[in-house]
DNA sequence: ACGCTGATGAAG
DNA sequence: TTCATCAGCGTT
């Protein structure tokens, strides 16, 4: 029923990383990997915005992990962590500010070959895909192995909940800041509701 | 509640 | 060079 997807542009990217994570939800991520392409459609995400948000990975200033978040947006951010899983980020934002939209969980599509617990998750979502390292810092406007796609489906806007992000306790005045966004009606999202889940206003969250 | 696992960045 | 710290996941 879907319309083959059209890629997104640079200037999706170029804007304010919680308005680009927020407006990734439905939006489908093609993989073309080793066994051809692979479809599904994304249901949350979380956003991460320059130094001052001590969450991000760039509140430290520019490493040498870090430095694609400064780079142009739509490019591939995507590192390791906990040793063992990876993690897909799109960059977003004006070149040379530090932020990413981490994209948490997808969904298969009608048809696919995957349940909807497989892509569940950041790290079980890359498993799923076949995303590592060598796939960061590609452009996921201009390149072939990975890039996000627009088919015309449209989350409805009070099914897009928002809460705090995950796995950022130590980031102290920032740890309930509600920058992660996913579909409530969706089976795919890496935890269950929060009581404290709001629906996510036309409001970007801070600045 | 815990173990797995290794890159990362800060300290020295 | 060492050390603590992780934007997770699966099993208990």
């Amino acid at each position: 029923m879907s319309a083959l997807p059209s890629r997104l542009e640079r200037a999706f990217y170029a804007r304010h990383t919680v308005e680009v994570a927020r407006d990734l939800l439905g939006k489908v991520l093609v993989r073309v990997g080793p066994d051809g392409p692979v479809l599904c459609r994304i249901v949350e995400t979380e956003a991460y915005h320059g130094h001052e948000d001590r969450a991000s990975h760039a509140s430290r200033g520019r490493t040498p992990r870090t430095a694609p978040m400064f780079g142009p947006p739509g490019l591939a951010y995507v590192y390791q962590i906990y040793g063992m899983y990876f993690c897909l980020n799109a960059v977003t934002g004006p070149e040379g500010f530090p932020s990413a939209a981490l994209i948490r969980a997808v969904e298969p599509l009608p048809g696919a070959a995957f349940g909807p617990r497989d892509g569940a998750g950041p790290g079980k979502l890359c498993r799923l895909l076949g995303i590592n390292r060598e796939l960061n810092t590609t452009d996921l406007v201009a390149g072939e192995a990975l890039w996000v796609g627009d088919d015309g489906y449209a989350v409805p806007p009070e099914a897009v909940l928002a809460g705090p992000r995950i796995g950022v306790d130590y980031a102290g005045d920032w740890v309930e800041t509600p920058w992660r966004f996913w579909v409530g009606s969706s089976r795919s999202v890496s935890r269950a509701r929060r009581s404290t889940a709001s629906a996510a206003g036309q409001d970007p969250g801070a600045s």
